[in-house]
DNA sequence: GCAAACGCTGCACTGAGTGCCATCACGGGT
DNA sequence: ACCCGTGATGGCACTCAGTGCAGCGTTTGC
């Protein structure tokens, strides 16, 4: 969504609630139309601003600098983002929440696939845009490592573990996600997103049920039921073997 | 060394080899003397060169852009870094490998303490720089990840992995490194990095050994030799896991 | 109908970054 | 001793992103 879905019809002054920043669409699709044409460097903002049929000051009231225009859907996931995270009980398992608002904003991708397509493509290619790209995954990182920073306080280690999931999930995202980029529409968004996902949250995850474990010597016995989370039993036997070892 | 350890004596024909770039160090020395005094933004380059005692045209010769100036030593530490992931035999455990890569790192932040503190304190508050060393240490991830996929080239999920792994990698480091870099030299930065890195070497490592896994009805049951990593385990026991309830 | 507010525009200015050319120091060759 | 090629430097002019300011037209509230 974001960007190019909403047609800017003007003039209807009805529709000024609903339509009300159609020149912010109008400069979003201008920049695209020449990005896409003749580069990103290669088109200047009066280019962007001539073409849209607008003053240049306005660009500037709209992007605050010219890579924003880019990424004109990402403040407002960070803000849905940072808001689900804030409106949990309090009680939920801390990775399966982080992955979660990671799926939200994979969401956010998949409803725009062409528009994300040609975005990815031009940050890949133009080095000024994948760093501001970073500075954007950075936050989302923030906002994941301080939501776990939070549940995680008292823990041994809190801080760091938050800001290693965090990391991790991030990772694991977006390499689901360019993944998905890449193939061309023959990979399932949510699939892709989901498997990586899992793969972080089997590592970290620590949720509920039982589970057995024994020492024998040299050799760990342990016995689980067989619909037991995976990080429970990782866990247990993590305590079995800091007991002895160290 | 980076930056200021090399005195910028110059004159002599047979250091020129030795001290070529004095006036790279003149001009990082006048750099951040006016960083410091007045803020990064509020230093223009032609105070920089003003200051240095030379044209405005020699700054842009050694250094690309502003931010630079300020990350003087990273292209050579990131060479460092790659070369010596290269120079392995290819038998090393990988995990550990790209461990001690980060401790390379981090050696170098070590080297120059007080550099890197003033360094630390300029980028968390100008948002420009803190974006510029995202790109940096964006890159440094890179690295390891690369190394990492071709050391799991062939294993299922071996690039997911290789970038989640490497992810976790730098946010351990980096976590430590600014707990360090915040402590005023009460901490160790070694001991620092060494904690954080072990406890994500110990979730993720892969090493050598054997295990059984077994299913019995309901129940599964996972016989392990007590010094097998334990990732290896929780290989296994997804594996069997996926291999009965799917 | 008026006034305050707001959105848009143009203009002038700063500062980063680049291309080009002149200059100078140096080392080698004659 | 002289000349010349090379490379490092300096100066100049230019492009372009981004900002502050002032003017102006429209909308909105009273």
């Amino acid at each position: 969504m974001s960007s190019s879905s909403a047609a800017p019809r003007r003039g209807d002054k009805a529709e000024a609630a609903a339509t009300r920043p159609s020149m912010r669409e109008a400069l979003i699709a201008a920049a695209f139309e020449l990005f896409l044409e003749r580069g990103y460097e290669q088109t200047t903002i009066d280019d962007i601003v001539s073409l849209a049929g607008v003053g240049r000051r306005s660009f500037f009231r709209y992007f605050p600098s010219k890579e924003d225009v880019v990424f004109p859907d990402h403040e407002r996931c960070l803000a849905d983002m940072t808001a689900f995270l804030a409106s949990g009980t309090g009680d939920e398992e801390p990775v399966r929440r982080v992955c979660d608002a990671a799926r939200m904003v994979l969401r956010m991708y998949a409803e725009n696939p062409t528009f994300s397509v040609q975005r990815y493509r031009l940050t890949k290619q133009v080095p000024n845009l994948r760093a501001y790209e970073l500075s954007v995954v950075w936050r989302y990182e923030r906002g994941l490592a301080e939501y776990l920073r939070a549940r995680f306080r008292g823990r041994r280690d809190g801080t760091l573990q938050a800001d290693v999931i965090a990391a991790a999930v991030v990772a694991a995202h977006n390499n689901a996600l360019r993944s998905w980029l890449r193939s061309d529409g023959r990979l399932d968004a949510e699939v892709t997103v989901d498997h990586a996902l899992r793969s972080v949250q089997s590592a970290f995850g620590t949720p509920p049920p039982a589970l057995v474990g024994t020492r024998a010597d040299d050799v760990l016995v342990v016995v689980a039921r067989r619909d037991a989370p995976l990080w429970r039993v990782v866990r247990e036997i993590e305590a079995v073997r800091e007991s002895s070892t160290d």
